[in-house]
DNA sequence: TGCCAGGCCGGGT
DNA sequence: ACCCGGCATGGC
């Protein structure tokens, strides 16, 4: 029988599902609109990465060879609103020279390596890490393979499924043994966690009340003690 | 006003 | 193998 995960996690997916409705991500035109945006909303809120598309659109650099042929002040210029521009823009012509000097400027043709090969690939990258390059992955290439960010971590450490220091790697897999590794599946429970992570779970306050994961075993505070005592 | 947001890197222990 | 400081903007 198979019991699905070990509490949840499993059923966290229907449930979330029908809350919230299928979420059509990642938010972007194109395939490499995701590499950027997935570079651009490092440690960063998405209304700014908006922004800095935005720029890069208006001024016709959303396009690999485009963005390519700008200089890095100019690129770190366009990109300003989404923060730490002087890094991503030197993240972001890295991943332009692996780009084309490894495939061709092709993303379709990077994106027909094997998955864990082109994990390597990406993860050899300066400035992509492993969030950047699982999204990259799922999101551009529709490859099957979980993203874990910062949301997800929050969740599971207060549903009390892992800890929230616990490894990427074993965060990762905690998911992929329990969904079968379908694309469409691992993109979307990612995206409803994610939409879950903005209404509750927050980082300052628990908000778990009308969350739809409520009914799932959680604690409502989040320091390693219960929190003020009550007295 | 201070804290937070869909991380990652490099240097130090 | 961890731990930390640095990187930076815009919203609430």
């Amino acid at each position: 029988m198979t019991s699905p995960g070990r509490r949840g996690l499993g059923q966290f997916y229907p449930v979330l599902l029908r809350h919230f409705g299928q979420q059509h991500w990642w938010p972007a035109e194109t395939r490499w609109e995701v590499v950027v945006g997935a570079i651009l909303t490092q440690n960063t809120a998405w209304t700014n990465v908006e922004k800095a598309i935005l720029n890069l659109r208006r001024a016709g650099a959303l396009s690999a060879p485009a963005m390519e042929a700008l200089a890095e002040e100019e690129l770190a210029r366009l990109i300003r609103p989404s923060g730490y521009y002087n890094q991503k823009a030197k993240k972001l012509k890295a991943f332009l020279r692996f780009l084309r000097l490894r495939h061709g400027g092709s993303l379709r043709r990077m994106f027909r390596i094997e998955t864990q090969q082109l994990r390597r690939e990406l993860l050899a990258i300066n400035g992509i890490g492993e969030e950047t390059a699982d999204s990259i992955l799922l999101y551009g290439g529709g490859h099957a393979i979980f993203v874990v960010d910062a949301y997800t971590r929050r969740i599971l450490d207060r549903h009390e499924l892992i800890s929230a220091q616990a490894p990427y790697g074993e965060i990762q897999q905690l998911f992929q043994r329990e969904i079968p590794p379908q694309a469409p599946v691992y993109n979307e429970f990612h995206a409803l966690l994610v939409q879950v992570g903005k209404h509750h779970c927050l980082k300052a306050a628990p908000q778990c009340a009308g969350c739809p994961l409520e009914p799932f075993p959680h604690r409502e505070s989040q320091g390693v003690n219960d929190g003020p005592q009550r007295t």
